[in-house]
Order: C-alpha cells, then structure tokens, then sequence
DNA sequence: GCGCTAAAAGCAAATAATTTGCGTTAATGG
DNA sequence: CCATTAACGCAAATTATTTGCTTTTAGCGC
C-alpha cells in the first residue's frame, strides 16, 4: 500500500503526482484501458517510471488513486425542498453516474486494487452525501431514515446490480427510495446537544 | 475476453485447463496473491507461460476464472423446515464465506476482470439458490419475496459492506432477513402451469 | 534566509514478464 | 483413418519492472 498517504506534500513531489494523475485521467480518455501501461503514463507525464513503481507499486494502485478523486462528489446534493425530492434527485443522479462506462470503471478501479482504503473513502463520500440530505430533512422538521438503512436500501442494490452485470432501471431506483422512506416512519433523532430531559 | 469459452472442450486442452486452475488454487494456499505471476504458475502447471498468455490474456482473467469455479455453490441450501429458517440459515453462511479472506479475493478478482462474464455467473450462483429456498417455500405454501426483493434486501447489504470496508454483523444479516420478509407480506405467485381463472 | 537531513526523483543496468513467429501435437469431424 | 485446424511448445524479440546509485529539493532547526 505505498500510495499518496505520509508523501511530502508540497514542491516537486506534489507537482509530479498531479503531473501522473492528469497523464493517467488524458490516456484514459483516448484509449482503451488495458492498453495504459506505466512507461506511457511516465512519458506522458514527463517523469521516469521508477518514480511511478516507487510510488505506486503497480498501475492497479495508481488507477484507483486516480478513480477515487473522480468519484469524490464535487458538489452538494441539490434542494428540492423535501427529503423525498432529495433523495430521490440525488439517487438518481448517483445512478446514473455509477452506471456509466466511466464511473464503471472507476469503481472497478477502486476495488480492484490491494489497498481498500480507497473503496472506503468512496463509502464515506456517499455517507457525506446522504448525511447532508438528512441533516436537511431534520432542520426542515422531517423524518428522515438512518444513514444506515439508506446505504442498505438504496445504495447498495444499485452498486451491487451495476458491478454484477445488471442496469438498474430508473423506475426500480424509484422504488428502493419509495421503500426506504416508507419502512422508517418518524423515528427523528435528537442532535447530541440537546438535553436529556424528553 | 479470451477465457474458456468456445475452448476445445476435450483431452489435451481439458487437461492444460485443469492442471493451471490447480496449479492457481495451490500457490494462493501458500503465497501472497501479489507474488503470483503467470511464469510462475505455468511453471507450476507444467506448462509454458505462453500457453497462459494466449489463452487468458492477463493474470486477471485467469484469477477470476479460478475464483467463479470456488464460488460456485456446492450444496444445496439447508431444509429447516421453514423459509425464514432457510433464508436465515442461508444468508448467514453466504454472509460469512464471502467476509472471509478467500472470499473476499476471490469475490476482487471476479470484478476486477476486463469481462464482467464471470461476474454475472456468480450473481446467477446466488439467484439460483435463492430460488431453491423459494421453491421449497411455495411446495409448503408459505409466501416467499420475489428475487430481486431478497437480492436487493439481503444480498446487496452484505456485498457492499463486504466490498467497500465494513464486515456485516451478524445481527445486522438476521435484521435484513427479517425486513425482507417482513415487507413482502402473502402475495405468493401462481406456478406457471396454472390455468388463467383465478 | 542558510545549511542539514533525508525523502523523493532521475538514470541506467539488470532482471523479469509479455508478445510473437513458427514448427509440432492432437482433438474434432467426415 | 485421414484431413483440418485449434491449441500447444519453444525460442527470440520486445517490453515492463526492479534495483543500486546519484542528484535534486522539501522540511526543519537555527
């Protein structure tokens, strides 16, 4: 696991892992990816491939590097003024980016490699996510499910049917929000400060 | 997507197949996955690399073609008289084969493969012994969920934890068992032989 | 700022993996 | 049993990876 954890943040170092991350995200925009070796990656980059094997170990750990901060959410789950139109806004939106080529392959990417610390950073962007929707509902007085039984009811069967070969339709997405919603009536939790009088 | 299909199914070949899966299955016993290469297991195998290379194409491929043949189920799933019985019995044993080490690689290699064929197989594995317990359930005349309801409810749970970091608890399966029967109250379908009047 | 220390990068030689051309073996179908 | 051809073995050519050593430079105490 030799990725870019405890690296010397700044200068050189920091420009050369932004110089392989754009090389690897410009290669795999124009070619196939099982045809993206390291030495083109260096070339492409400007640097030797020694630096990329000292630094990744292999092409696998570098792709889901550079997977893991295409999948980071670049912005907040839109407002539509209820928790249902949220989530469902958002569900579907998270639908259709996993299920593309590209965000196939990012996720294969992330699992594929050794390391699943990167497949774990990806679970807590989603949890972020979610968490916001939620954090939403409550200050707008709604009930809201658990994170938990929202990662369960409707993360995980589109993620898990997208990497096993199944498209989840639009109207099944629907649906998982629909039930997740439905199964968790009104149980609201409190914010940790408020007192413990009921 | 060279693997073993449209293959010469018979002597020689048949032989080489076999004598390279055992070849695989014995140095993963004994080795780090990250030190198996393919020279390595041609030479296990008794065969040359270039044999491997021609017909599986990259290690990749033929680690997951290893790893669907061990995740084919190998029993039939335990009769305890009852479907929830079956189904928690079941979810149990699936939950903790696929948390363990081995089943956690073998469950990596199959999706990190180029082709998603194999991927597929082992969603049809578990489809297929699901139906097994749903069958057994409508002979009794106890109702049964759909498939897709028991995949997206318990299957899916216990594959994103187990893939993206977090070991399912045992209490958290029987709970997923628990909701998905619970949701899908008596409507048992008719057998498709049944005449149309109702 | 100025030098010290060591992490990270570069370079090149050595090793290992992969591809490829071609001859050989043997499975399949008539 | 013979013809056909897929699959294999071998070895040479290519390409990727590792490694030892040198150079650069970020981070840090002064």
């Amino acid at each position: 696991m030799p990725a870019k954890e405890n690296l010397r943040p700044g200068g050189r170092s920091a420009r050369v892992q932004a110089s392989v991350h754009n090389a690897v995200r410009s290669l795999l925009k124009t070619m196939d990816r099982a045809d993206v070796t390291i030495p083109l990656i260096a070339a492409e980059a400007g640097v030797t491939p020694s630096t990329i094997y000292r630094r990744w170990g292999e092409l696998q750990e570098l792709l889901a590097d550079v997977a893991v901060e295409r999948l980071r959410p670049d912005m907040l789950p839109i407002d539509t003024g209820s928790a249902r139109g949220d989530l469902e806004v958002w569900t579907e939106q998270y639908c259709e980016e996993m299920s593309s080529g590209i965000g196939r392959d990012m996720m294969r990417d992330v699992l594929a490699a050794q390391d699943n610390a990167n497949a774990c950073k990806c679970d807590a962007f989603t949890r972020e996510q979610i968490a916001l929707i939620a954090e939403r509902a409550h200050a707008r007085g709604e009930a809201f499910p658990d994170i938990d039984a929202v990662m369960d009811g409707v993360v995980a069967p589109i993620i898990y049917r997208i990497l096993f070969g199944d498209q989840p339709s639009i109207e099944r997405v629907r649906d998982l929000v629909t039930d997740v919603l439905a199964r968790e009536p009104i149980r609201q939790p409190q914010p940790a400060s408020a007192p413990i009088s009921g």
